[in-house]
RNA sequence: GGGGGUGUAGCUCAGUCGGUAGAGCAACGGCCUUUUAAGCCGUAGGUCUUGGGUUCGAGUCCCAACGCCCUCACCA
């Protein structure tokens, strides 16, 4: 395949292939052949196949905005004049007439040229491939069917693809080709770019959320000594100059306390994060995490900020999104009225989910903020549900929180003991309550039957507060009930969208609960005792609220994509063999 | 790691009971100045993921490996 690519730029020289070599190509070289031929034909009609700066290219959007206005009828030709460029995405040529679609970043034109118009230049439309990139100019008109079309009067080139697009019909559309070439399913699949634009406009949102209430954004280490803040496992790097081990932060949680202490009192960063542990829908080994922290505030005030920056996000996506689904639905349910019938379009209304889409819509026209996901309804309108833990805890997992008894038969009954007591490995403590109590903290059953019995019932986006202090070493105790942490999580579709606390600013309750951590259960997984930030502390950290919220979740959600995969542009993929 | 699914042309997919490989798109040649997934005529394109096995004969059945997807487990 190497020796296919001619090294000398010019196709002048290069040595044609024998017949026989044609034979013995694969397919994909043939196709790659014929494209690289039709390269160098434009290089002997001294066009630069690989073209250079174009200045003044109308974006097609704007173009399309200002024809609108323009009220052109089908077959008019208007005075409007406008540089075009993008890729040529389809291409339908009769003898002396063709016209492309062409896309850019903001949509896509169709492009009429003509060999009376284009002259000599007509003989670039010839050698023209599917996914070349173009420039153009001309006039801008609607042909007699009414489709909106630059009239071309000069064409530039600007980059040859030697390789073809996918299909042009269903795109590109195996999974795993999908995030491997994630450049082809960008410009095949025009939704596929939506979810991105929309994830970059949710990013904007709570960035200027934040920063107009006074925040500032900031940057802490990637590479740490010691990795804390959350129970995972770390990936490990090492420095060669420091011939020091480090490790990919898990979170930057305890670097941006430090920042509390040394008077940032308002702080927020939005963070790459590695967890060395298993992937799925909703895990990426690499995932986006908002942290910020607000001194003087608690997670009352924290749980506002979510409400306020979550509706800021729904307003930069799905508040458009959702109503432009709706119709693009509904146009293909229409589509396949007319073209396979009643059946096929029932099936498609239903595997598109119509009913919700049409659902949420409808509560956005009213000023909700609803949202699809999953073929659910969501409803983001403030304020949120806020539910006590405890509560939850009995109206669904039907035991009272504080009953050790109760709390241990569930557990039992749920298969969770034993499941935790196979995770502690050679030593299964005897099935008493004391001596469980010893090994499996009474909390951390409480956590499992929670997980087990609550969780999925939390559909609409709630509040969970006031959990058990003892899975919550970095949070202030409850000041009536030393169990109690005073910690949140957002869940929405059984799903930890966030995570909050009145953070613990007493440096020996913290450096106490590091050495229970560390102590506990000798798992890889437990906190590392981090004595500088107890040192910090014993400065004085001013007591605050602080919040973590899952990016890549949130953006799930308010875009409909069911795989974290969807909303990350390269998930981490096993390098293919070849 | 367990379970389920899947892998056929560059792309999207068929392939019946085991009988020797099919379509559409893309490509190539031809016709075509208003197309909308343009159309019409013609041509070419395959290590059926890989390796074993059963069989006269395997894309198809069996075993194993590999990739991907889903799911469970793990992951507060």
């Amino acid at each position: 395949m190497q020796a296919l690519i001619p090294s000398h730029p010019r196709a002048a020289g290069r040595p044609s292939l024998a017949l026989t070599e044609l034979e013995s190509m694969s397919d994909e070289d043939q196709l790659k052949l014929q494209r690289i031929k039709n390269r160098d034909s434009l290089t002997e009609l001294g066009i630069d196949p690989y073209g250079r700066r174009l200045d003044d290219v109308d974006r097609m959007v704007a173009v399309r905005e200002r024809a609108d206005r323009l009220n052109i009828a089908a077959g008019e030709k208007t005075e409007m004049r406008a540089r075009l460029a993008g890729r040529v995405m389809l291409k339908r040529v009769m003898g002396k007439l063709a016209f492309l679609t062409v896309r850019d970043g903001t949509g896509q034109i169709q492009f009429g040229l003509s060999k009376s118009e284009l002259g000599e230049q007509w003989s670039i439309v010839k050698k023209l491939d599917l996914s070349d990139i173009i420039g153009a100019e001309g006039i801008i008109g609607k042909t007699k069917t009414g489709e909106l079309t630059l009239w071309v009067n000069h064409l530039t080139f600007l980059t040859k693809a030697l390789r073809p697009p996918p299909e042009k019909w269903h795109g590109l559309v195996d999974v795993d080709l999908r995030y491997r070439r994630r450049y082809v399913d960008l410009f095949a699949n025009p939704e596929v770019r939506d979810v991105f634009h929309q994830r970059g406009a949710i990013i904007q949102a709570i960035r200027s959320y934040l920063v107009g209430l006074g925040y500032l954004e900031v940057e802490t280490p990637v590479l740490q000594p010691i990795y804390g803040g959350a129970a995972a496992r770390p990936f490990t790097t090492h420095h060669n100059t420091l011939d020091m081990d480090l490790f990919l932060r898990i979170s930057p949680e305890l670097y941006l306390k430090r920042l509390l202490v040394g008077g940032l009192e308002r702080v927020f960063e939005i963070s790459r994060n590695f967890r060395n542990e298993g992937m799925s829908t909703r895990h990426n080994p690499e995932f986006t995490m908002l942290e910020l922290y607000e001194a003087y505030a608690d997670y009352n005030v924290m749980m506002e900020r979510v409400e306020q920056m979550v509706s800021a996000a729904f307003e930069a996506s799905a508040k458009q999104a959702v109503p432009q689904k709706l119709a693009a639905i509904r146009a293909e349910v229409q589509r396949l009225q007319a073209e396979k019938g009643e059946e096929a379009a029932q099936a498609y209304a239903q595997e598109s989910r119509l009913a919700a889409y049409e659902e949420a819509a409808g509560g956005i026209d009213k000023g909700r903020l609803t949202a699809v996901f999953n073929g659910q309804v969501l409803d983001f309108t403030l304020p949120w549900n806020r539910r006590k833990y405890a509560d939850l805890l009995a109206e669904y997992g039907g035991v009272e929180i504080h009953d050790k008894d109760a709390v241990f038969a569930k557990a039992r009954d749920l298969g969770i003991y034993e499941t935790l007591t196979t995770r502690l490995g050679d030593h299964p403590p005897p099935p008493t309550d004391a001596a469980a109590g010893s090994l499996i903290d009474h909390a951390v059953l409480v956590s499992e039957i929670f997980e087990e019995t609550v969780e999925h019932h939390l559909t609409q986006p709630t509040f969970v507060y006031d959990y058990p202090a003892a899975i919550c070493p970095l949070t202030r105790r409850h000041p009536e009930d030393d169990a109690i942490a005073l910690r949140f999580e957002a869940i929405a579709c059984g799903m930890e969208l966030g995570n909050a606390y009145t953070e613990l600013n007493d440096p020996e309750i913290q450096a106490e609960n590091f050495r229970k951590q560390v102590a506990g259960e000798g798992d890889e997984t437990m906190a590392v005792m981090d004595e500088d930030y107890v040192l910090a502390l014993e400065y004085g950290m001013p007591p605050a609220g602080g919040l973590g919220v899952g990016i890549d979740r949130l953006v799930m959600l308010l875009t409909d994509s069911s795989s974290i995969r969807d909303v990350i542009l390269f998930p981490l993929q096993r390098p293919q063999s070849t």
